[in-house]
DNA sequence: TATGAATGAGCATTCATTCAT
DNA sequence: CATGAATGAATGCTCATTCAT
């Protein structure tokens, strides 16, 4: 499917000179966000200052206050998109597989082949430097995620279905929800954060045995499975 | 088993005053700790000035940097602490039962029912205020949550030999390892500091479904286990 | 007397569309100096930004500067048509009076019930607003008041002509002068910014009470008076 | 009547570092006051930084606002201060006086020969430098001069029963109190701040100028008086 | 003329840390 | 040991002003 960018499809009718202004804008926008990514991974949130993200981005730290509304700000956008980056990710994988098992087993090791290969950053961002900043931080966190599990359940659920799981009852399946996120989550946290070596070659086989564990967890719930 | 505390063990030869001193010494960086950790979890470590404990713990400032080497140090200690009760409550659960399996499954029903419940606020520590504030802190809580890793690594290879589950290899024992700690922290995380509803009650029935899928992900290592 | 606007009578033999413009021009520079008005007696000077201003005034911060030099020559002009609406108001007043005695009470009335009644805004602009911002408006304001001091001051002489009274000497008369418009400011200030009840109507009566003891105050330079 | 500082009047019974160090704070509070209230005068309130005013006092930053809430504290509490010894200039003068109506008048000697020579500073800061500044200084304002208000008012009313005026009616009086005020204000401003040459020994005959006719004011309301 | 993005100096305020008493 | 006054670097943020389009 061709896509448009933001810019385009939002202003058809433009002038040429007023959507140049706009895609300018647009860029100014990802390139602060670029920047501010790049120091929140690598030297920490908080001993990252505005002034800093302003000088990496090549630009003011006026103009840094005329596209986020504070720090914060900055930081809760870089995080929705790690989100939003990490569902497409996952929900092209499921998507794209025959069946829903497939498809759940397919997302679960995009998670570590696609996601953590291609967006080390966002996996920083999402679990490590949004975590624990502010109350407000954390009640986007919390919305976001919650987005998140919701998808993650949803895929469950067809895999219960296609494969006739039977969960105790639908509270259980929305704790193996998010049970498989934490898995996710600490192993990439584990083996990118805290790696020794910077070998994420291996992230292929871990991500491999993350999933395995995880569907196997999950073969217990059919009928005939033997405890 | 009786226990004497620290201080009465660590100076079996001193006269009383001294004993005393000791002993009140022992107290005040006590009563910091848990001002700390009390503010700590309902305002954020960055919210929370050393004032603000000074003023909490009723004391001055000088006085908690005279038990503390700076502000870092007191949240290393609390996360120290946090991680070492944490292995206490698991090793004991492990410890009690009669098999390595029945263990393996206490000790995660046990986080639940136990830690969860006992030590909400370590729980917070642990998981939350510790993570990206400071490269210091992070080294600190990659090396001591090695050691819990290195506990459930343990049990699990328990577990491994009494069942004579069959790991691809040792690698892949780890990865699971380190993704049952990943469903044992985030559902805590999500069912403690995220609840809607303030029902920890729930806790029991939510830890008995997470091990119940953590015990079924391991059953599929059995080799008469039919994938 | 039939007036043209300050547009019509420079411009007299203009086209129309110049005429056109000229007078959006206009309206353009009424309009912001009225947004600009409202904000800096509702919300202060200081907490006034330009750009609240062209918010207010439906332009852009660049159209604001290119009708004033700055933001203090906004407050200046406001400051100046203030001053100067007063001046005409007390003017028309005394002019309209039979005598120059009843001409000075009369003028005395008309501050409260035309000038505070009519330009509130004006009061506080005047008064309050425009006190103590910036050495260049405080020379500015005391060049401006001067001149109404004058008005005053001139006044006074003719009813002291009329009347016979009999000043110490010039240099008190001026201070009477400069005391019955400390006279007018203060109880205007006191009842228009610091009113608790939203209670103008009463204004009528505390301007006759402020008017007859200037007036009494006068009485006493009368040769016969007794003191 | 002897009068101890009042810090030996709150603590009679500390010891003698105690009191030391309590005398040492206040006068660092004192010299903090001292140099914000020159630099508030000399550059006008929102012209001096904190900074400044640190440096002028020869502290720290951090000092200022150890003793003052924020910078805006500080001119509160130089208003505050400014308005507590005026009432004590005039409240001081009219007690001395042998009988009310004297009172009154030497009063308003005093205010021009006393606290306007004594205290240019407190003139600036009540009259100029704490208008139009913030909605919460200005509530101050409001508040604080009006203890002034009902000192003069009560000055004025013991007058009235001595000397057997008539007023209208008690907000007639009122108003009569609030001018009485308003020229006491503008005449000191208009020789104080706006004078050409530095010649405040003037003062005196300025200050006499404007008391005869405010007791002359007064005089219209004895019973005998004609209009 | 009108626009509004960009600037960057300026400033109030915080807070971890020290040290004389 | 305990205190708390003092420090001052660090930082988030504002806002008057400019200027290319």
């Amino acid at each position: 499917m061709t896509r448009k960018s933001a810019v385009e499809a939002a202003a058809p009718a433009l002038s040429p000179s007023a959507r140049r202004r706009m895609r300018e804008k647009e860029e100014r926008h990802e390139t602060i966000l670029r920047a501010a990514e790049h120091l929140f991974v690598t030297q920490g949130y908080h001993h990252t200052s505005v002034e800093n993200v302003a000088d990496r981005a090549e630009v003011s730290v006026g103009t840094v206050y005329f596209y986020f509304k504070n720090k914060e700000d900055i930081l809760l956008q870089l995080f929705s998109e790690g989100v939003h980056a990490l569902r497409a990710v996952l929900g092209r994988a499921f998507q794209e597989a025959d069946t829903p098992e497939a498809g759940f087993e397919a997302a679960g090791l995009a998670f570590f082949e696609v996601f953590c290969i291609d967006h080390p950053e966002k996996v920083a961002i999402v679990f490590k430097e949004s975590v624990g900043q502010s109350r407000m931080l954390e009640a986007a966190r919390r919305d976001t995620l919650e987005k998140l599990t919701r998808d993650v359940h949803t895929a469950l659920m067809a895999v219960s279905e296609y494969r006739g799981l039977s969960f105790k009852n639908s509270h259980s399946a929305r704790v193996v929800t998010v049970g498989i996120l934490g898995i996710y989550q600490r192993v990439a946290y584990q083996y990118l954060m805290w790696a020794d070596n910077d070998a994420p070659g291996e992230l292929a086989t871990i991500g491999r045995d993350a999933v395995d564990f995880i569907m196997g967890g999950l073969s217990q719930f059919k009928p005939d499975a033997v405890s």
